[in-house]
DNA sequence: GTTGCCATGTAAGGTGTTACATGATTTA
DNA sequence: TAAATCATGTAACACCTTACATGGCAAC
């Protein structure tokens, strides 16, 4: 459950009400969750079941009341354990690719369609990442060497869109669906 | 489910048992499934429930009996179709990426080390994966152009794991964690 | 004689998504 | 008046993984 990792990350930050960080993780690719209800509510249940969050109850108005939570010492200890733990290598889950390798079925002009629209989606995926960097260049920034780790951390997607663009050259290439019809 | 287009696909190729199919998944990267019984036997279930595949009962023997499943005229079909959806661009789940969001709290050495050891996995997973290549170069081959769907397939995580070192490279130098020690 | 392959399947549990329920408040 | 936002949470369901159960056969 890295999700739990993630939340205590953010935590190491500063104080965030469960809300805040639900919208953090949907705004986030490189913490990747869809920022869902019912995964992030639970794991602050859990969380501070083992100690590692505390919670305070925030009245704000009329508005329902916020539970704002914080780091405990135990959970900057776990954190900084996981941080420091073996790191695996992500498994690429494309269904493209899957849909590509029975497309020696469909005649020249589906296949050329179908390689079309993945790159449109490619290149839509992009624009939506540099949107999503142009208004929120943030992170905690409490450090050099924690902004720099961010910006490499939010260069990666675009880095990844670029290889799979190269990538699909070569398909148009190999394939004989090149740009020019 | 992407699965069950996973497995149409196969028996557009020839007919397989689920054994063969789940070997077939585990050993391959581009069809993704770790090859669990927990997965195909149910789908298989399911498909022949739908009419897109017919099964039929192997003796061999002494062996326990083996079902062989072909696809129906419905089932191939229903292949094309999938084959020429819309494709989506996966999203890269990388824990890695997370670890890093917070690996400041780290001292110099144990980030240093953790960079070493996802270099380390990455170029695992790149042996690994060459091997897996060099012992099975095949896929159904029936046009010169499936042909080098295939090549270009299982050309794809090369290509990811190539441009994920680079971008290991890319923190180093952002870092000072240079490979000079 | 213990491990591993053939071949089917079930059990249990972690992870992830969308959609819904509540109820007040601001915005169009 | 309809919608979006604030803020919590539940329900239902899809997907994925490891581990186990059965039972004969082959290899070391």
């Amino acid at each position: 459950m890295a999700l739990k990792y993630a939340i205590l990350g953010l935590l190491s930050w500063r104080p965030f009400s469960g809300y805040e960080m639900k919208k953090l993780f949907s705004e986030s690719t490189a913490l990747y969750w869809s920022g869902n209800s019912n995964q992030v509510y639970p794991a602050l249940v859990g969380l501070r079941k083992d100690g590692l969050v505390v919670s305070e109850v925030r009245q704000q108005g009329n508005y329902p009341p916020g539970k704002v939570y914080s780091l405990t010492d135990a959970g900057r200890e776990e954190l900084r354990e996981w941080t420091a733990s073996d790191p695996t290598v992500p498994q690429i889950r494309s269904p493209f690719l899957t849909q590509l390798a029975w497309a020696d079925q469909l005649d020249d002009e589906t296949l050329r369609s179908l390689l079309d629209r993945y790159e449109h989606e490619l290149r839509m995926r992009m624009l939506i990442q540099r949107e999503l960097v142009r208004r929120e260049p943030e992170g905690p920034a409490r450090s050099p060497r924690e902004t720099a780790l961010w910006a490499l951390i939010t260069e990666h997607d675009a880095e990844i869109l670029e290889c799979e663009l190269r990538w699909l050259g070569k398909v148009r290439e190999a394939t004989g669906m090149g740009v020019a019809s």
